[in-house]
Formats: structure tokens, C-alpha cells, sequence
RNA sequence: GCGCCGCUAGCUCAAUUGGCAGAGCAACUGACUCUUAAUCAGUAGGUUGAAGGUUCGAUUCCUUCGCGGCGCACCA
């Protein structure tokens, strides 16, 4: 088939038609051709061009859809008006080509808006056919509906279904509205290095590289935490990143291995100022992003206009299995997991069973925004330990929406020597066998003891807002080309790819 | 990583207990100057995801592998 497409673009050639040329003057769009179209019959030629999305010859006359951003439009082709060498051309096309017409507006008889075409002009001839799908009244014939060439093939997926770019349309929002509630309180948003020789301020399994120059493993971050609180150290008081961080873990409807996370740091405040913060620009760019301030997700009305509950997690997890998970023996809460059908790690510490016995019991349940405070210290080794209970507890919330975390925040901890310490703790679970154990950073370590000012910061995912905002029940639904396996058969750059 | 399900023409799908791999659309040729899932006549199109096995014979049964979906585990 792409051998006939080539002949046709000899042939065209022959005819001096340039099947690739550099540029063409529109006039409007089909959206603005259509507003107030009637006013337009029979006046002023107009200029639209786009794809050729479906094709219906009628001997001497042809009729098409012209497909732009904007949407549809009829064309109408009579050889009498173009001439018998533009129909010898015509007759090349085939759907999916892209052109580019000038014609007078008119309504066919049957009612529909049309462009009656006086001249055309190909812009690009295309090799690779479209999957031919139909439709009338509404009724879709022939969908192409293969969730694995949608991922793949996401440019044939956004020609075929113009309503998928509604998604991305509200992902972009999205972001720009956290961007802009940022700014305006004055955030400055900064970038930092996405290759680092030391990975740090996520609990997660990080990707390798190799820089060649220098002959060292360099990672991608999993995090953004570490160089933007080295900011605060210089003096920086309010700064966000937005961007992409890399974990080497397992992939499903909530998991991509890169994915887009904002992160922000602001000095003088503390976890309950961020939790405030945080509130008030989640509602804020959700519903810039979905329109509404209740959204409609996995069968629930998510409300994210009413306060967001504050519960701590001890007392979730005492009001969900009765358990005060602070003062039960430990044994008592393995055992617990353990009848959980939680695999239980040899070297999980009282906090980590809090934290596992809270994803058991009560995190599902939390569909409407709750922010979860007040976590195991040992679980939070970059968190000031809590005000109230210091050596048990870090100050510290995730939000929770639909039994999925959205964010996660502290009162970072600024005291040198209890970072330290909390490093090397990480340290012994990592000898323990915790691959997800945080590295001590001695780059960090010296940043932190030139004097970090007290703060909160905040990393939010993205990818999870864009699902919530736009209804969508993967992320891969939110991702303009998620990660997929390469096909079988398929090259993948090698090793040796030093350029 | 584990379990279940799927993979047939460019697209959407058929194929009896294991018995000549088919249809619609798309494509190609021809007819048709207001059609719209255009219509009509004709033509071509396949290593049935891959490899192996059982069998006279495999799209169908078995094994391994690849890719995907869903669920579980890990995580955001």
C-alpha cells in the first residue's frame, strides 16, 4: 500500500506538483469558518487548510471533510470549476492527505456547511494510510479502538479521536495554574539537575547511566528535594520546580517510570502552613484545568470545593482496626500485616508496620481530599521530628484522594546532626536489606550545615492532578506517549551510543 | 516480578468437534457533477504475534518466548 502511495507522489511530481512544499496562507480556521457561516454564503472566498479525513467521489464532482484543530468542514470539488488538470490531481489524493483549499462558502442541500472549492493546493501527501473509520448520526463504525497502537501510535490516536486533545488540553491547564498561583505568590521556579551522582529525597529505586568523559554511574533523579533545599541554604526563600523524575519501578495505571512532579520549598513556614498552601492551589488548578470544583472520578463526585479533612495517621489506623499502633508490641502488628496478606520485610522497623498497616486499612477508604499528618519518623528521615512527640513522630502530611496519594510534605529538617544521624539510620535498613533506604549525601549534609532556615516543602504528582482534573482512569491517559516495551523486532539504540 | 485474558488482511471482526483462512471498510480498476458509513460492478490483499511439538492435517490442542490489557506486589 505505501508502494502504491510512493507511485502516486512520482506521478504527482510528474505533473509539477511539489507533493511537499514550504507553506500556505490561511485565512481562518474550520471553527471560525463555521461561527457565523451562514453570513458568509456566497461571499468572499476563504482559505482553510488540514487533513482529508474521509473522501467521496462522484465522477465529475468529489466530496471531502477537511479535518483542522478547530474541527470539520465539507468540501465540495466539481470539475468544472477547478479545471480538468487540478482534477487529475485531485484524483491522487488520498485520505489523509494534508491540503490546503480556497473556496466559497455554501450549504449543500441537504443542510450541511461546504466549502464549494475554486482551487487547492496538496501540502503534504501522505505514505502510511489511516485506519478508515466512519460515522453517521453520531455512530461510530469501525473504531479504532486498540489501547496498545493508542499509546504507540498517539499522533494517529489525536487524528482519529480530536476529543483525546481535551485531555492533554486540561493537563496543560493544569500545570499552568499551579505555575501562576506559585508566581503569584512569589515562588521562583528553578531548575536543577536531572543527572546526579547521588540520588536522594524520595524513598525509590533510582535509573543508572553512564557519562563517558568523566567514565562515572550518574543517576536520574527521583526526587527534586535535595538541590532546591540546598536553595533555601543560599538564600533562595520560595522556590518550585516543575519536572520530570525517573523511578525504577513497576509500571500500571497509576505508574509511569518518568513522571512530572512539582515540588516547592518556602522558608519561615512549617508543614501547616503548606497544608493551607497546598489546599487552596489544588483546588485552584484543578478546577482551572476541569471547570468545576467537583469532579467526577472512578464512580465518585470528588469535592475538592469543601475543606479537606486533617486527620493524623495514628488515628486513622485506631479508628479503622482499633489498634494504637504507637503503644501495640510489635510482634502484635506483624502479626497483624501478616493475617493482612502484607509480606512483611525482615528489616521493617514499628514505623514502617504504621505505614503498611495504614496502606492496608484505612487508605482505600479515603476517597474525598484528607490530608494524612503526622507520620513514623522512621519512614520520614528528611522531616523535623514532631513538636509534640518528637522521636516517634515527623511533622509531616500526604494528601490522600481516592485511596491514592497526591502529595506529600514536611517541615524539613534543618538540624545538621539529626540529618546525619537520620542518614545513617538509612543506612544501617539499607545494609539491612532496604533497597528504597535513603544514601547519606555528604553534598547535602555540608549544604544543610551551613544553615538551612526553617521550612516546608512540598512534592505534588502531577500526573494523578491531570487524571483527577480530566476523568482520566490511567496515567498513560494523561501522558502524551507513556512508556511502553519496544516492539519485537524493533532496533533500540546500543550501549555504545556516545555521539 | 506473579496470575488471568487477548494477539487472524491497513482498520473492525468471523472461521462448527482439529478439515481448502473469510466478510465489511480502506486500497486498486471502471461507472456516476449536491454526496455524506455515498452507491454500483470488478480486482488484489495473509508466514493467523514468533519458535517448537502432537497430528494425515493446527487459526483451533500442548510448550516456550514476545507484546498488550486487567488484577496483585512495589511505589507517586
Amino acid at each position: 500500500m505505501i508502494e502504491i502511495r510512493r507511485q502516486k507522489v512520482a506521478r504527482l511530481r510528474e505533473l509539477g506538483v511539489n507533493p511537499y512544499p514550504y507553506s500556505f496562507r490561511r485565512t481562518m480556521n474550520t471553527a471560525g469558518l463555521l461561527d457565523g457561516f451562514d453570513a458568509r454564503i456566497d461571499g468572499d472566498p476563504v482559505a482553510v487548510a488540514g487533513r482529508l479525513m474521509a473522501i467521496r467521489p462522484m465522477g465529475k464532482a468529489v466530496f471531502a471533510h477537511l479535518q483542522d484543530e478547530g474541527g470539520r468542514i465539507q468540501l465540495y470539488f466539481k470539475k468544472d470549476e477547478i479545471g480538468e488538470a487540478a482534477f487529475a490531481i485531485l484524483e491522487l489524493l488520498d485520505l489523509g492527505d494534508i491540503v490546503g483549499v480556497v473556496g466559497v462558502p455554501m450549504r449543500t442541500r441537504t443542510g450541511e456547511a461546504t466549502l464549494s472549492v475554486r482551487s487547492f493546493q496538496l501540502l503534504c501527501k501522505t505514505l502510511r494510510p489511516l485506519p478508515s473509520v466512519k460515522e453517521k448520526d453520531g455512530q461510530t463504525f469501525d473504531a479504532w479502538e486498540d489501547v496498545e497502537a493508542r499509546y504507540r501510535r498517539r499522533y494517529v490516536d489525536l487524528i482519529l479521536h480530536p476529543e483525546r486533545r481535551r485531555v492533554f488540553e486540561a493537563r496543560a491547564r493544569l500545570i499552568t495554574g499551579l505555575r501562576r498561583y506559585l508566581d503569584e505568590r512569589g515562588f521562583l521556579e528553578v531548575e536543577t539537575p536531572v543527572l546526579q551522582a547521588i540520588y536522594g529525597g524520595a524513598m525509590a529505586r533510582p535509573f543508572t547511566t553512564h557519562h563517558n568523559a568523566l567514565d562515572m554511574r550518574l543517576f536520574l533523579r527521583i526526587a527534586e528535594e535535595l538541590p532546591l533545599k540546598k536553595l533555601l541554604v543560599g538564600g533562595f526563600e520560595r522556590v518550585y520546580e516543575i519536572g520530570r523524575v525517573f523511578r525504577n519501578e513497576g509500571m500500571d495505571r497509576n505508574h509511569n517510570p518518568e513522571f512530572t512532579m512539582l515540588e516547592f520549598y518556602w522558608a519561615y513556614a512549617d508543614y501547616r502552613d503548606a497544608m493551607d498552601l497546598v489546599e487552596d492551589m489544588v483546588r485552584a488548578a484543578v478546577t482551572a484545568a476541569a471547570g468545576s470544583n467537583v469532579v467526577e472520578y472512578n464512580g465518585h463526585a470528588i469535592d475538592l470545593g469543601a475543606p479537606f479533612a486533617r486527620r493524623s495517621m495514628v488515628e486513622l489506623i485506631q479508628e479503622h482496626t482499633g489498634v494504637d499502633v504507637l503503644t501495640a508490641p510489635v510482634d502484635g502488628l506483624r502479626a497483624l500485616l501478616i493475617k493482612g496478606g502484607v509480606t512483611v520485610a525482615k528489616f521493617a522497623e514499628r514505623g514502617h508496620m504504621i505505614e503498611a498497616l495504614f496502606d492496608l486499612a484505612v487508605c482505600p477508604k479515603l476517597v474525598q481530599p484528607t490530608f494524612v499528618t503526622d507520620h513514623p519518623l522512621a519512614i520520614s528521615p528528611l522531616a523535623k521530628g514532631h513538636r509534640d512527640r518528637p522521636t516517634e513522630l515527623a511533622e509531616r502530611f500526604e494528601l490522600f484522594i481516592d485511596g491514592r496519594e497526591f502529595g506529600n510534605s514536611f517541615s524539613e529538617l534543618n538540624d545538621p546532626i539529626d540529618q546525619r544521624r537520620r542518614f545513617e539510620d538509612q543506612a544501617r535498613l539499607r545494609e539491612a536489606g532496604d533497597d528504597e533506604a535513603q544514601v547519606l549525601d555528604e553534598d547535602f549534609l555540608e549544604a544543610i550545615e551551613t544553615g538551612m532556615p526553617p521550612a516546608a516543602g512540598v512534592g505534588i504528582g502531577i500526573d494523578r492532578l491531570a487524571m483527577l482534573a480530566s476523568g482520566a482512569p490511567s496515567i498513560r491517559d494523561v501522558l502524551l506517549f507513556p512508556h511502553m516495551r519496544p516492539e519485537e523486532g524493533r532496533a533500540t539504540s546500543d550501549e555504545s551510543g556516545d555521539a
